[in-house]
DNA sequence: CCCTAAATTGTAAATAATCTACAATTGCAA
DNA sequence: TTGCAATTGTAGATTATTTACAATTTAGGG
């Protein structure tokens, strides 16, 4: 059912959970710009992984994620408040399934062909 | 329409396409210190997606990949020209597959504009 | 041990990118 | 028009990255 090579990159969950994105990529990969990011994210609508105040954001799979999905429901025309309203549940499918592919692929990985 | 929820995460290949990131970050993912990733560039390993000299360097899915896939064989023993020499091959495999899979998932990608 | 080349590391000075904070502007609906 | 949501502009300070030159470490062969 399976090929080896297809092992290989579908996938990397392992990767995308050590991914962590500086805000001026953020906006590269979403097309928000960096301003609308920063403001989103002080009207609390996204948590960026700063460790302290003064030191650059930055943000995980899920953040990207999430400015994406509010970003397609805004160009269609709703507010953002309504936007982030519903995206909010999907983003609750999404971390219950990363959550989930973790337990499988955390116990004992990487002895990989060699 | 056509959103069956399983194709949301599983797989994004269109966001590993979009995926950009600065040397800081790929250091912090990687566990390969900047200066030695700028060293390996140097050395034409890598080819990162420099605009211009003096601007700072990004990293794409594959650059990513292969310093992960580099570190791991030097991990194990290898010098970095032999583990070059290997994930060379790797990388040609990697690559043909992400190509294949953009093929499959790029019309149902519509505006991009902005 | 000595030598050589590969591989890595250190650091200064300049530049790029991001930070916070305060203010201004735009768009839309009542 | 008024009011509020949403966005945008920018100055000045701070953090991160750049290039370039030099020093250090590591592994093998002689």
């Amino acid at each position: 059912m399976e090929k080896p090579e297809k092992k290989e990159l579908a996938f990397d969950y392992d990767f995308l959970n050590k991914l962590i994105v500086g805000i001026g990529e953020v906006a590269k990969i979403t097309g928000v710009p960096t301003r609308q990011i920063r403001y989103w994210e002080e009207k609390g609508i996204l948590h960026s992984l700063t460790e302290e105040v003064g030191k650059n954001r930055r943000y995980d799979y899920q953040n990207i994620k999430k400015i994406l999905l509010i970003k397609e429901l805004m160009d269609e025309g709703f507010t953002l408040e309504a936007a982030v309203r519903k995206v909010e549940t999907r983003m609750k499918v999404l971390n219950e399934m990363l959550e989930k592919l973790n337990l499988d692929s955390s116990p004992e990985d990487s002895q990989e062909d060699r």
